[in-house]
DNA sequence: ATCTATTAATAAGA
DNA sequence: TTCTTATTAATAGAT
């Protein structure tokens, strides 16, 4: 949009970026503000430059935003299942995203194969970088699960820790006042690392190994509009 | 920037709104991820629609941005605090690998850039593909460790239910052992499932999982591996 | 969804 | 940084 086209990469010159920095960034608070009023949207737009500086535009609040988008699609009822019945579930998620790996990089395979002959070096390089943010799509994606049901197992452990650190005041307590009968039992119980639920460990561990596929790539794709 | 020029308000008729939203939001979002690419900067842009679909583009990782930025903005930030030691020390290890990951990515973006002056076709291949070999070897890295986290999670957790009921039993026992006194207290401790420890919930719900949601049409891009 | 007349954004240069 | 201006890009309204 101006005297020349400008491809879009990286631009390597340091004052040059810094300069197109303010420039775009200055358009891009401005699109974002008026998408918010023109069409009565939730905004929130977070930019670092590189150097590490913050801008951010949000129409309404911006913890309002984050929030409403942390729990847009959070998992509702997880209160209490067994974790190997969790993990299932994810893992199914994991599969699906794997497979649109897979077909990702194939697709970006055939495409790199006819490299040299077809379409023209932009168009390439178009396609190329549609691959990419797909793929970028399917491993946030991923990332982002995984982090979840961490945290979720997180949760699920502190409370457990919780109530059973309770629990263990009160037997001792319990067994002061009198009982002096479960004592032994009471110690087996509390046994402090477990090596508990090793079928767990094996189930998980063999959904694990998606990757992204033969490796040779790094740009795969998925369907955008 | 049409046939007329339109005054930024809201655009009452609801479908010429809708149209404007889907045609600025691709907008945006294209200049957004622009900007990201060109000037190196991190970008996290998160827009609900009117009827509250999401859309969402981060360059990097949403997660980390939004972290970034809660931390950026607000040391104070009751937002978010750490769900537990535990995943201190853990994210630590992915915050590397992340940095691994932009180091490589940023490489080959680079080596692309330069792709139509310097080196030879083929010697570009091979660079590209030593560089996709390496950022293949950190993602799984990553996906290894996410596993092995969740995996020790779950064993943890398995080992603290199995602890807890068997606390459970022995409680009551006692009780009927003979010690009366605490019985009152034992049924505070003993709420069923999960609502004890209403408070470390809440603590934790902060810290994690922010989702992508993908709901919807949208075209979301990242960029890079 | 596609087309195109227009306006808006912006790359270079000052 | 801000302004100017030639050009390209986005898009409002129509199809």
């Amino acid at each position: 949009m101006a005297r020349e086209r400008r491809a879009i990469r990286r631009i390597e010159n340091a004052a040059a970026r810094q300069v197109t920095f303010s420039k775009r960034r200055r358009g891009l608070f401005k699109k974002a503000e008026e998408l918010a009023v023109l069409c009565d949207a939730d905004v929130a737009l977070i930019v670092f430059s590189a150097s590490g500086k913050l801008s951010q535009f949000a129409n309404t609040s911006m913890n309002d935003i984050i929030d409403k988008y942390s729990t847009h699609s959070k998992n509702l009822g997880k209160s209490h299942q067994q974790p190997s019945i969790d993990l299932n579930v994810e893992q199914s998620k994991y599969s699906g995203l794997n497979e649109q790996l897979a077909e990702a990089s194939r697709g970006l395979r055939q495409m790199r194969g006819e490299e040299l002959e077809g379409l023209s070096v932009e168009e390439l390089h178009q396609l190329e970088r549609k691959l990419e943010a797909g793929l970028h799509r399917v491993l946030s994606t991923k990332d982002q699960l995984f982090m979840q049901q961490i945290s979720e197992l997180q949760q699920k452990g502190a409370q457990l820790e919780d109530e059973n650190s309770l629990l263990k005041k009160q037997v001792p307590q319990v067994i002061t006042a009198g009982a002096a009968v479960v004592a032994a039992d009471t110690e087996n119980v509390l046994t402090e690392d477990g090596q508990s639920s090793e079928s767990v460990m094996t189930a998980l561990h063999s959904g694990s190994s998606h990757d992204n596929d033969d490796g040779s790539d790094i740009s795969l794709k998925l369907s955008l509009p």
